[in-house]
DNA sequence: TAGAATAGTGAACGGTGTTCAGTATTGCCG
DNA sequence: CGGCAATACTGAACACCGTTCACTATTCTA
């Protein structure tokens, strides 16, 4: 009996097409183009019943930007021959992605990381954010880095790790948010803010243990619950 | 005759508090809450008679932007006695104000730098962004750093400038939009970026001309239109 | 004092997120 | 097959929003 099976598959597939043209809308025409009523009349619903699959507007865009956080992190996975030679090429590389992602998909990292009135984001933050695979396989990387003699012994992984990320994202936001100096280039500023980073940790700036904060510990933490 | 005096003295002070009540609502209450109809209410007159006032919301918005650059240089401008002493002191100082503004003035902050739904902002981005006394101030002072051997020689004064900025910008902005890691403590954050940045450009990632981009220049070029 | 200029308003337009009573369709069970 | 319950969906409404405009009421000028 596939009744329930196909009644369940329908929704889904009801819900994924709701996304789907919340995405479109979203990604093209930018954030203020969603409606609930835009939506509606794309795939062909009354607005009302988009209410039977997503309790209100803000559930959208929460799962709009796990989708973000999906793609962020299939960017971070994605193979990059791991720049076998020179262990600093390859955490320039895997940072540079972060600011990569934030020009190709600059709609997705504004919902991910700038917008404050969907509360369900900032509020389940660290339950998506940077903790899971991507930071995990970054903070491999910049663990091996360490050993390899690219910054001085004794330098936190997780203090390279934020101050690289807070860094490049200075630079994202400034070029998302058109605040860049008259005639300024965006990918300029960012590599070199990046590289100025990357020198002053070379130069003993992450050696610190003031920026370990337990990630791991609060990660597992957020998963039970 | 005094009459025309009075009226356009009436009529400013209509708009003063037609700015006070939209100021009130928008720091208090951050940027949704600020509406036509409310701000009416609040200065008991009609949503309509504000039109006579500015032509949109956005203009209101605009001016409060501008009320929060002249706060923001206000800032800088205060005498902070100079810390005789360390010229690096004093650029740490001049650039933690910055990080302390987004602090203080959250809601100024995300409207001056992140907001992007009032295109006036951005679009006249390089007419009272950081082109102002307080950018010349600052240049200054780095100047002075430079020749006082704080920096290598070489070291381009706006390189430091943008980079120390964008750097604490990554920082201020995870704060204000509640993207720290699970436990993060936002201030140590901040002062890591910066001295991060700070023994980078020590260390020489600031001697480039690619980071000068004319902005003396086109400064005046915009303040002529 | 008549007329012009100005300030201010009520009502409306088209939009928003959201709720809810009601309908129409579907699946289940005797 | 008939009746019933569950489900899917909708139209209409509510309370907002920014903005416009015809209109009134007041004030100043000549």
């Amino acid at each position: 009996m596939g009744v329930k099976e196909r009644q369940e598959r329908d929704r889904q597939a009801v819900s994924r097409s709701i996304l789907d043209a919340a995405r479109e809308l979203f990604v093209t025409h930018g954030y203020q183009e969603v409606s609930i009523r835009k939506i509606a009349e794309r795939i062909e619903y009354s607005p009302a019943s988009i209410y039977s699959y997503f309790p209100s507007k803000d559930d959208i865009f929460f799962a709009l930007a796990e989708e973000g956080f999906r793609l962020l992190f299939s960017y971070g996975a994605s193979p990059r021959p791991a720049v076998a030679g020179d262990p600093m090429d390859a955490i320039r590389a895997m940072f540079w992605r972060y600011y990569e992602f934030s020009k190709e998909h600059p709609e997705y990292f504004a919902l991910m990381f700038l917008d404050r009135s969907v509360p369900r984001i900032s509020r389940n933050w660290n339950r998506f954010g940077f903790v899971g695979e991507m930071q995990k396989e970054m903070l491999l990387r910049i663990r091996h880095a360490i050993d390899a003699g690219a910054f001085p012994p004794g330098t936190e992984p997780n203090a390279v790790f934020r101050i690289l990320l807070t860094s490049l994202h200075g630079a994202a936001t400034m070029k998302l948010c058109d605040r860049l100096a008259a005639g300024e280039n965006a990918d300029v500023l960012a590599r070199f803010t990046l590289e100025t980073a990357l020198t002053g940790l070379r130069a003993g700036a992450g050696v610190t243990n003031e920026l370990s904060f337990e990630c791991i510990h609060s990660d597992s933490e957020e998963r039970q619950s």
